[in-house]
DNA sequence: GACGCGTTTGCATAGCTATGCAAACATCTG
DNA sequence: CAGATGTTTGCATAGCTATGCAAACGCGTC
């Protein structure tokens, strides 16, 4: 604490060299002699030297530290992102200023913190972007990636998963199964891939079946209880849907242990479930839930690519906009056994 | 990028006054006018500056900065106390830089960047902690605090959960249920509370019923897979147990879904099953899960005040030890309907 | 207006490393 | 050995803000 740290200076004088000379050995191609940096690394070790990064942020300009804004770890997903993200940005070589984004932390001020930290780059994993987000990311001056957020302006780019084409392909497989009475429940309005995700859906299914309004729509929050109490209350009032699509698996594990606990129906005999995100408890024994995963290795992927594209290029503001396929999962949630007619 | 940031010199050019004017504008107990102070915010908003605090973590030795290291956030327990922890010292004012650990990242190298950026303390939440572990800690000469982990040695602090108590209380709820084939499910060896939890378990069998080994032991590595398997060979050899304590959450409900699809068995009326985290899904309807709960609001508590002490201090090396009681959230995995004799 | 006191402001500097440049050194060639 | 070429080393400085100190200022009192 108190006790001043370790600086080059003392392990120069320590090895008897001048400090550049420190500084160089511990510099990858640097123009040193290997006996001299076998000397600064002998005197490093004796005095438990450490380099110091932090004069050097100042004078190149690059702090090496990406700011990664999340919301909800709580959602298995974004727990899985982040994890993913983290190994990544890793192995790219930057250090990761993590923060955490809800109610009692703007978004605004989230920014300002990590702004004041001079992250090279802004990486946001959050379900909601509303337009003063995009506003705020923009006045920050700081290159921005956003993952399934529609924002857009200068130097902001954005990864996105390809939402409408996963709602059209989950109603089509509902109508090859014959699915008359199919089910959408939503995620919180403010979710824009949830939106998305909707309009393919409602899009395929009135394409094919006229326009008269078949799907019946019901509200969640991407939470697995909220799937649970949505699907129980419209259990409750008798109705009978024989589809039912997710916007996220959490809610998609709720709905089906709903259904379950309902015990009138069940699954995937007289009901098909289908979610999204992929989410390894999904998998499991008790859901084996058909779903779209969202392939987070190259969803990370596209985001150290444009990361590399922003360093490279001078003073450009990197604008780039991906879009990711999702892949469909199918498990027994969808293996209909019996056609109901 | 290239183009050069605005510093408090612009701003303080552009407002007429002294660049300390800046610097004192924006530190909130500074001895500055409030006229003056309009000025600057004025000139810095049509600039768009943001304060640096590179320069400042160069004077005063402070960065301000907390490494956090956790391996595996595909544990939703892991990825809800990251939650907790981020939200909890953002609050105290720090930031947070994460480094992931896996194979491709040993411990040391992690410490070695972390200790490059100048971070004020490390914070562990990591399942395995070693012997080579607690030395890299002690070298490092960095504050650190360490999460159920029995890292020794100082300036290393320790949370712990009640490990072994919460196992000798499992035992014993068993018991008083009658419980006569005992398992143990255990995780990976290196995870000492995992090591402590078993020693609970089995001390309380082996107390009441004499020096007679009961407790089968299985083993896992803590994931819902290992569980699943465990179990699901375990029944397949025609075993029969009654009671089912498992090292963590993940475990417990690869467990229960190894029992549901082996159908001859039911929870709870033929076998009890109890966990260990209280993660989420151990809460849902298709598993129910007795389980203990480590409150994360209280190890993140214990964290953030250790800190303080930390700091407080002058450069004494502290070492604390705080020991969280985990709580027993009793839910239907344990609920027995009908004794079996 | 002179004086005193509290407040505000600017000057100058510290903090630590990376790097351009020039000097010193090593190595090789004819 | 002179000279050329390549390598290694040290010097000096830049990078940006916070803060101690002294100067300047504002204000009230006699």
């Amino acid at each position: 604490m108190i006790k001043r740290l370790i600086t080059s200076v003392d392990v120069a004088r320590h090895a008897g060299v001048s400090q550049s000379a420190v500084s160089r050995a511990f510099s990858s191609n640097a123009s040193i002699s290997p006996a001299t940096r076998a000397k600064v690394f002998e005197a490093a070790a004796a005095l438990n030297y450490r380099p110091n990064r932090i004069p050097a942020i100042m004078l190149s300009g690059r702090s090496g530290m990406i700011g990664v804004v999340v919301g909800g770890l709580s959602n298995p997903f974004y727990a899985l992102a982040l994890e993913h993200l983290t190994i990544s940005l890793r192995d790219a070589g930057f250090q990761i200023m993590l923060v955490h984004v809800d109610d009692a932390l703007t978004f605004d001020t989230a920014l300002d913190q990590l702004a004041s930290y001079r992250v090279d780059a802004v990486i946001t994993a959050l379900a909601v972007g509303t337009r003063e987000t995009a506003r705020s990311l923009t006045e920050l001056n700081i290159p921005a990636i956003c993952f399934n957020s529609r924002i857009i302006g200068p130097g902001i780019s954005t990864i996105l998963s390809n939402n409408y084409a996963s709602g059209s392909l989950a109603a089509h497989i509902m109508q090859e199964q014959g699915v008359a009475r199919p089910v959408w429940l939503a995620g919180p309005t403010r979710n824009a891939a949830s939106r998305e995700r909707r309009r393919g859906f409602l899009e395929a299914f009135s394409a094919r079946q006229g326009t008269g309004k078949i799907v019946t729509e019901l509200q969640g929050d991407d939470t697995y209880e909220s799937g649970f109490t949505a699907i129980r209350e419209y259990l409750r009032q008798d109705h009978r849907p024989d589809g039912l699509f997710c916007s996220n698996d959490l809610m998609a594990c709720g709905a089906l242990d709903a259904l379950r606990d309902h015990g009138v129906f069940s699954c995937p005999e007289d009901v098909m479930v289908i979610g999204y995100d992929n989410i390894p408890q999904g998998a499991w024994h008790a859901y084996q839930l058909t779903t779209f995963s969202q392939n987070l290795a190259a969803l990370v992927e596209a985001a150290t690519e444009i990361l590399a594209k922003i360093f490279s290029a001078p003073a450009a503001r990197i604008s780039q906009r991906r879009v990711i396929e999702a892949d469909l999962i199918v498990r027994r949630s969808t293996k209909r056994t019996a056609p109901t007619s």
